[in-house]
DNA sequence: CAGCATCCGCCGTGATACTG
DNA sequence: CAGTATCACGGCGGATGCTG
């Protein structure tokens, strides 16, 4: 979702929409939060991503520094991303998400990230 | 956003985000909360979107049991819109929204209703 | 006032394949 | 593993115009 092309910059509420919009935008911060880190981890978290996707929305995450990304000069090539303090202000957010889906929409189960088990939630 | 088409149905921060996903949809249950109500009032302070888009959003909303509304069968025709209980059930969300866009993203424009002027907040 | 119908364009997203 | 390049599709949202 996003939000008014206008004045959003007086709006907090569309700013942060604007942020949080994209279909993956919150599950990504999501699993961030829950341990994953690693670019395949959250492909296979996020099951059903591209990596296309997946890569445009770390690296829009990145420039507005909700996300930081650790790279690992190895052989492997390694890669680690982790919300910053910024994108850790968000997670109330996706609590209250979780709560009204628990709450309303009948989503019992615990854990969301059920969404796409990785194992069980890790 | 959206989220997995795949089995959104176990989670609940999915679900969620499936209903508020949409350009305007989040501001509509912000003005909504502000106490506009009606279908121009919603056009004026939602400014610069469709009434198509209008109708479309409020549907849907309708449909997800967020809003309910009420006609008048008066001449002029009448229709208001109110919240929910699962409407209001969204609210902490918005507060979030707009407590990060304030300190995160340096709105401190305390009426976030400033993202469309209807006449500094009615 | 409320809102639907139609047409159209944009952008996010998906699929696939290839590179460092 | 960690991406990037390309191509193409689909749906959301914008603009306009009409009806009840």
């Amino acid at each position: 979702m996003a939000a008014a092309t206008k004045d959003k910059t007086t709006c907090p509420v569309c700013a942060t929409a604007e942020i949080v919009c994209g279909k993956w935008t919150i599950l990504i911060i999501r699993d961030l939060a829950a341990g994953r880190s690693r670019f395949c981890e959250l492909e296979r978290s996020l099951q059903g991503i591209s990596p296309r996707t997946l890569s445009l929305r770390l690296k829009a995450l990145e420039e507005e520094g909700v996300v930081a990304r650790k790279t690992y000069p190895e052989v492997p090539p390694r890669v680690e991303y982790v919300l910053t303090p910024k994108g850790r202000a968000l997670l109330p957010l996706i609590e209250d998400m979780r709560a009204f889906g628990r709450e309303w929409l009948g989503m019992k189960g615990d854990i969301d990230t059920a969404c796409a088990p990785v194992e069980a939630a890790a």
